[in-house]
DNA sequence: GATGAATGAGCCTTCATTCAT
DNA sequence: GATGAATGAAGGCTCATTCAT
């Protein structure tokens, strides 16, 4: 038993190298060296490369929508559920920089990908946006939050984690949140 | 006379190109079509692919650095300041979108490119983003701003403007930099 | 069974091209055509176009000095050694045409091949001279030749034998193995 | 006054390459660059690459042909002339080591070159030979020498010369005509 | 199903040659 | 005539993909 899970073994080795080089500087050969396998089993599971290089991105999607949707729909304060997911997503990434920066690339590439792909990658964004952006609306309607473009704000949100992320890199995870919450909710401007 | 500054060319059809695709789906070929040039040419300014990229890439900081320096260093209240650099980065953007995809693929990756060019970018990030927080700390120490991490708030901001312009693509470049400076400013949180 | 040697095949082919044409004028295409392998295979043993050019080079002088090891350390007078090795040459050039060309190429070149095959050549060369030379060696000893500059006599009655062979077509190979012996051993001054 | 010949700098530089590396590795761009004129300046005087690859071979022939010529002729002791003209041909070659080194590369190719130089090639080296040829004749006419195969002595002759030029480096001009003579006018066998 | 040797389409790059100055 | 920037045909090499074992 424990029977190996050859899928899943390939798709973590390919989420590391395909988030520390250019698509074209993965090999399919590194990617089965580093899974173990042998360079055909990769096509057992996976069409071709860009298949499997969006399957990365999509896992990696999936898993944290799925930890979003883990901590939304509680029925407490906007600001604490606000907390909550940012909280969530830099946890995530802190402990997946993969995945954190295979979306980044993506995000504002206009081709790459069939179609098909590319569809599916804003449905999945959507999905991830959406939940966040449920607690924005959900507070401004209990008068908590004062937001004009609830979807810009909500994907300023993510933004300024994946930013805060990048750029206070010795920073704990706690820290990481504060900071993101500290600006989103007050700004910076200073306050008499 | 006039005679036509191939170098120049090149760089702005392969800035095109790779802004729209994948390093490994952007062609020597199609650059040299597009640009009007033989395909040596290239090579005759560029030692190979990658040089190409990288100038490419750097050519775009450089021009938007050279916007934001001829914005700052005005005598005049830290939030109009600010607000003057963010426009000039928004309107450079809007103007250049290639070079915003572009330089929004390249943060964040970890590896690519020959390491000298690796540390070329991170100086010349670093530039770019010390303009701006030239800004912020002069309005702290006028008790204008409350910042606690300068360089984090200052990356923060440069990533909600990239963020807006992503995902706020209707938007005139004047709502652009309001949305911007409300929620950087002060916030989302509803004020009494 | 009896599973095709690709290295095998793919050398042999080489040698039959790269001793009919310059460098330059055989591609790998055709050495893969005319091995009957995919182009792709010939990389994976031979390391580039150079490596298989070397390859064939010594390989050639690999098979001819097994067969003048073969012929030398035999108990005899000096004379007869002489003469089996000579015919050893000669025949191994008559049968392979390739080498004898390629390897007459090489002779001389100053430059050229990652020094690496440049120091192997010498040595090569080194080893198969050594095995002529020897056999003057002992037979100076033994009185029976006069030899002043060992080395040097041992490269002319080399090169002797190719010459012969380039400018005796017609001949068999025993007449070019006397033709070579006479003048070698003789000389053509008129004797008395 | 003292115009620079253009054509024979080129010339000159070229002789210098193509003896040391393989034809691909000679760039015309070298040549232009050693012979300190413009590329473009080599097409003034020769069609294209192999054209004066041809052209620096045939030189080289042209020249050792006349000090052939000024050699033979004279009215003296075959052995004399003979070691004259051998004299002539180290000399030559110590002075020329480019064309000593290319003509060495040619000799037994079998292709490479329009055909039209292949056969200028084969006269050449005739007319080489013949001059060499006809002072073994005369002197076995005159009873000196006892030659079977005029044609392959003569061959053989001038193959020695070059093998011992390849193989005895630091022997000086005398030194290593009188070893050519020795060997190939009374052989290596011990006389009683 | 797993494997990896074999494959060849495809692309970067080189460099001989041209031609406007 | 001399030049060298521009050119593009040509070819070496890579690497995703296949398939016999």
């Amino acid at each position: 038993m424990a029977k190996i899970d050859r899928r899943k073994l390939i798709l973590e080795e390919a989420a590391r190298l395909f988030s520390a080089k250019r698509f074209d500087e993965v090999l399919m050969d590194d990617i089965a060296h580093q899974a173990g396998v042998g360079k055909g089993t990769i096509y057992t599971y996976f069409a071709d490369k860009e298949e499997l290089y969006f399957a990365v991105v999509f896992e990696g999607i999936r898993r944290l929508n799925e930890q979003l949707q883990r901590k939304a729909n509680r029925q407490q304060n906007p600001e604490d559920e606000l907390r909550r997911m940012v909280h969530a997503i830099v946890s995530f990434f802190s402990q997946n920089r993969f995945f954190f920066r295979l979306m980044s690339h993506e995000d504002g590439k206009s081709e790459g990908g069939r179609g098909e792909n590319r569809k599916r990658w804003r449905e999945e964004r959507r999905i991830q946006l959406a939940a966040i952006e449920t607690v924005l609306q959900n507070g401004t309607e209990e008068g908590v939050f004062s937001v004009e473009h609830p979807k810009v704000e909500t994907a300023v949100l993510r933004d300024m984690v994946r930013s805060v992320m990048i750029h206070a890199k010795g920073m704990s995870v706690e820290a990481m949140v504060d900071t993101v919450m500290r600006i989103f909710l007050q700004g910076v401007r200073k306050k008499p």
